[in-house]
DNA sequence: TTTTAACGACTTGTATGGAAGAAGGCAAGT
DNA sequence: ACTTGCCTTCTTCCATACAAGTCGTTAAAA
């Protein structure tokens, strides 16, 4: 069981094209914020300013101002004059993560169902329905769907913002999806997902919440046993 | 009533010195974000990359990252080619931040209350009591405790990490409260503390939830008034 | 054999020059 | 009076050069 995890790379990321036309930093900021999500790049693994630059033809500058936004969100270390790694998955930062969320986003789901909304539970509904469908056929593409069904409340409840504040977050979470992705019970999500829903529609705040909080732990009973298969990926 | 609202700059911040030694850019960074909160760079405000770097005597290149870093804190905005501005305050955003720091610290504290900690509850009392007196003498320096207040309990609970997601929602909220200091009820804030604190003494999770809430929404009462009497700091 | 010193090949941090675009002033033309 | 075009100046963005620190190797010395 050693050896590389799944990384679900969706092409050869190394040769991703950038937009000539746009600002290439923020682009960099992206292509490599996905490369370490996905795993494509590892943790302990050393990369360079020069280095990344010859990679994507690009002068020295564009590729340190991505380095350093990825610092901020907990993704690079960067070390002066020593090298710059890719951090390791903190375990208490994913915890206290998951908290964050566990609570932020059992008040979204608190403060949708006392106020009725059929649109948005119809707009849920075919999201779920979608779910079930990728879950079969392109099992790869869940969390890229669990991401917008979150995202659909939280921008329900006039939580636009929030999300925004939930994004480094998101990232440290993910790193961790991405490593296994097989141990995560996607069915069982699907059919929080749907409890969630139907709690919601009748306005049954105390369930919507306890749907939530449950949905939202769910991540506690693989992250251990992730962390023992893989401890190389954790600090 | 218009005018320069409180900017309570503690020493003439043009004149910061670098430290020599460690490295520029991280230190302009704090120094801009804070000259930002405090409103000594106020909204709308035009700066430059070559303006800065001359007044600090050193390149543009730190100074263009630690802009970098506060576009991504949401305090600038870069507008290539045209210039970077000091970001207006974001109404929608100081409420989405408001609530996620509600939903958070309700949970803080409703998980410290069902943990016993009679060290917490000492130190909480005595950084309580620090408030008190500072209110009366000087009540610019309460942020500080209220921010170590808030602080102290979200690392009781094992989630330092957690406040450092929080990060750039407690700027914005600042923003708000250095735009006008004298908004807000200082001795009522304090007494919100310390029924907060009573009720996690008393292993009374769902007071303790409940103050800590209300003392949360007390920045609700005040926030439409001030943006009514500040307009050209709110977007 | 072990230690030490020097060198070279890296790294990140900073400084600086130039390119492309935006904004405003100003004069010529309608 | 109003528009149009040019020109200067300012901005960010990118490229490049230099400075300074780290690490590993190598070779000389003990």
């Amino acid at each position: 069981m050693k050896g590389r995890p799944l990384t679900l790379i969706l092409g050869n990321l190394d040769a991703w094209r950038l937009d000539q036309l746009a600002a290439v930093s923020p682009q960099l900021r992206l292509i490599l914020r996905s490369r370490i999500i996905r795993n494509d790049l590892e943790p302990d693994e050393k990369i360079s300013e020069p280095g990344l630059a010859k990679l994507y033809n690009v002068s020295r500058q564009p590729v340190r101002e991505a380095f350093i936004t990825l610092v901020n969100e907990g993704l690079l270390e960067i070390r002066p004059q020593r090298g710059t790694i890719v951090k390791r998955i903190n375990y208490e930062a994913v915890l206290s993560g998951r908290f964050v969320r566990e609570a932020v986003e059992a008040d979204v789901v608190k403060m949708l169902s006392n106020n009725p909304n059929d649109a948005l539970v119809a707009d849920l509904r075919i999201q779920i329905e979608k779910q079930r469908d990728i879950s079969r056929n392109v099992p790869e593409q869940f969390i890229g769907l669990d991401e917008k069904f979150h995202h659909t409340l939280a921008d329900a409840a006039g939580l636009r913002r929030a999300w925004d504040f939930l994004y480094a977050i998101k990232a440290q979470m993910d790193r961790v999806r991405f490593i296994s992705f097989e141990e995560f019970p996607i069915d069982k999500l699907i059919d929080q997902h749907a409890a969630i829903v139907d709690c919601i529609e009748q306005q049954n705040s105390d369930g919507a919440e306890q749907e939530m909080r449950n949905h939202l732990r769910e991540i506690l009973e693989s992250l251990p046993k992730i962390r023992d298969m893989y401890p190389n990926y954790f600090a």
